[in-house]
DNA sequence: TCTCGATGTTGTATTTATTCAACATTGTTG
DNA sequence: CAACAATGTTGAATAAATACAACATCGAGA
């Protein structure tokens, strides 16, 4: 019996759509530079194979071949805005909204929300 | 003989910079909206465990579980500026400075690295 | 203190990514 | 057209990710 592998064997549209995006910016930012998949997949340190993965949006594909090839690039800067706490909206939101800007101190919080 | 695996063997240190950031946003995001390791693991289908290596950076993690943290965290559109070709000023410069399309030739050129 | 829930840690089994060779396909240039 | 370069494709071997159980740790309450 094949155990649940959800990762790889039903990742969501979206997540699949993201990637092969990413997939598709990273080719033509490769090309723009003109670099092979060979040169590429050499500056990063594996194969031309994982690059041309890469380029199609493969979900299984490690973070850090996709993060390679943004360094080797000169684009993994743009990886630091990235659920970026400062730009997470509603997360601030949630987090305000529980946690009492001064006066808390006094007593226990006794709401459930 | 061990083959030579650069992927996770030894991914340079802005990548693993990178990548412990993009955890750590992930893992803030996700207590912020009081979600449990377990919660988040279930929404993207995986395990805890690999929610855990995720959220400390772990390079080897695939793409699509740091995805699919983003989606299930309501971020993943964020994911789409990353490499965006209209952004990414060095590569139009370099694609408009030449006319041709497709990088065939030049195999001299890039001698750095 | 004690319990409980969440998370961390470790060892193992299974699934998967990664690599590579060989060959096919495509595109460019002479 | 012919030759070459880049990329695509397939199948096999190996290394790594993933899942899981079991146990440890830690903090919050009662």
């Amino acid at each position: 019996m094949p155990v649940r592998r959800g990762t790889t064997s039903s990742p969501s549209a979206a997540v699949e759509e993201a990637l092969r995006g990413l997939g598709r910016n990273i080719r033509i930012a490769r090309l723009r530079r003109q670099l092979r998949i060979q040169d590429l997949a050499e500056r990063i340190g594996v194969s031309r194979f994982t690059v041309a993965d890469l380029e199609r949006g493969k979900p299984g594909t490690s973070a850090a071949a996709y993060f390679g090839a943004l360094w080797a690039l000169g684009l993994l800067d743009q990886a630091d805005e990235l659920a970026d706490p400062d730009r997470d909206e509603e997360g601030r939101v949630l987090e305000s909204a529980r946690a009492p800007r001064r006066a808390a101190r006094l007593r226990r919080l006794e709401n459930d929300f």
